[in-house]
DNA sequence: CTGAGACTTCGGCGCTGGGCGAAGTGTTTG
DNA sequence: CAAACACTTCGCCCAGCGCCGAAGTCTCAG
């Protein structure tokens, strides 16, 4: 029989210290296999091992940079595979718990090119509210132009030729919100006008004031981001 | 770290005898134990284990009739993740020899729900190339109405307000091709009207006299069905 | 009722693979 | 050069799992 090898794709994702580190890595950065290491809860030389196993996969690549090797996902095609199994695969017991203890965790963050979240949900509902954004047949189509509009993002031609919006079901929320190369844009744009920041220690990204102001005047998520101001990236224990 | 289980879904998909498996349910159909034990390889007791394993994960459901069961993908959410998979999972490398060998199999059959295999491919091809399709940030976009124009296809205004393509990347060919609501209209179209039907036996699907009509007028594809005139199935050995 | 067929359960075999401690390689710092 | 550091390799232990033969359950045909 012709057949695709999942099995060696699935191989590498069978095991839970590597679909933590897969996790970590589906942020986007690049990961030292100390930090992953520790999200895994494993050992270096172990992870070391899975991380070996996860590039023979072609899901991860490596650099190596002095003595560190940084790692992260070879491609989109990977995170956005990733995505899609999110979306079939149950949640981690353990995680109500810790949402609630850990706060604003993941309120906002990136999903390796674009935004994710809860912010990200509510971002991508405001825009359909607003008539910039139509969502038919599983995918969400711009109303020409006015997306842009409606977040105030002055964006090249070359984008406004390509506003395609892939939904990507988030982790949490379990609600589509918008991927894809307009999410990227979107992601992209959001850090360079300093509305979001990539915090120096810890995870998921800080909404800066300017950001706050930007995100409840043009679309009126001043609620959604209630509880952010001055947001700190949490830490576990 | 909350985190999906990506694991769970990883280790029903870690098995080269579930993944023949997984890739025979991929057709959409149901099949019964024994098909499946027979296309992975091994005994029904094996295939059993196995089948019990792929429900507990959520990617297969089975149907009691008689003392039949029949399982099947438990949903298009499943096929899509495990078609993402297939875009960066490593090929068989038994597969082109079997290819070359099996001929006309797989010219078109479906996948899940739309269709698949090179006359797809060249399906998509021929309506972008006539201005029927667009392609542009990794999507399909339909120029309005006018697709189902080149396909002589009158749809319901259900179908026309969402007329959402997902591109999704063929198991032989590697190149996108229509899935989506729209890919499933068409396939839905294909075998009303006659243009395609499936074999009582085997695998694939069948192009039919007035299907070779129809689509080489339509969309010029008379070469790429060349090969396909009075086309059966094939069996392997 | 009896036999055939489809499927599942059970038990046992053998291999694979995750885990860590200890030791080795290469790089940076003092 | 020596010490510190990041990472990898090696060797070992043990749990888990794929596989099949044999036996059991359920359903249908005669």
């Amino acid at each position: 029989m012709a057949t695709p090898r999942f099995d060696i794709i699935g191989q590498a994702i069978a095991d839970a210290s590597r679909t933590r580190m897969l996790c970590e890595l589906m942020e986007g950065r690049s990961f030292t296999n100390k930090e992953l290491a520790s999200a895994a809860g494993v050992t270096p030389q172990t992870a070391s091992a899975h991380l070996r196993l996860l590039q023979d996969a072609g899901l991860v690549v490596a650099e190596k940079r002095g003595r560190c090797v940084f790692h992260r996902l070879s491609g989109p095609e990977v995170a956005q595979a990733l995505e899609q199994l999110a979306a079939i695969a149950p949640m981690d017991s353990l995680y109500r718990a810790q949402r609630r203890k850990a706060g604003g965790l993941a309120q906002v963050r990136s999903c390796y090119d674009h935004l994710a979240g809860p912010v990200a949900v509510a971002m991508t509902d405001a825009l359909i509210a607003r008539g910039h954004l139509r969502e038919e047949g599983g995918g969400f189509h711009p109303v020409a132009g006015e997306i842009w509009a409606g977040l105030g993002v002055c964006l090249p031609d070359r984008v406004m030729r390509a506003p395609f919006a892939r939904p990507c079901m988030d982790w949490t929320e379990r609600r589509l919100h918008i991927a894809g190369p307009m999410g990227r844009q979107i992601l992209t744009h959001a850090l360079e006008a300093g509305w979001l920041r990539r915090p120096l220690r810890g995870r998921g990204l800080e909404v800066t004031t300017p950001g706050h102001r930007a995100l409840a005047e043009r679309l009126g998520l001043g609620s959604a981001l209630a509880g952010l101001s001055g947001l700190k990236s949490c830490e576990e224990a």
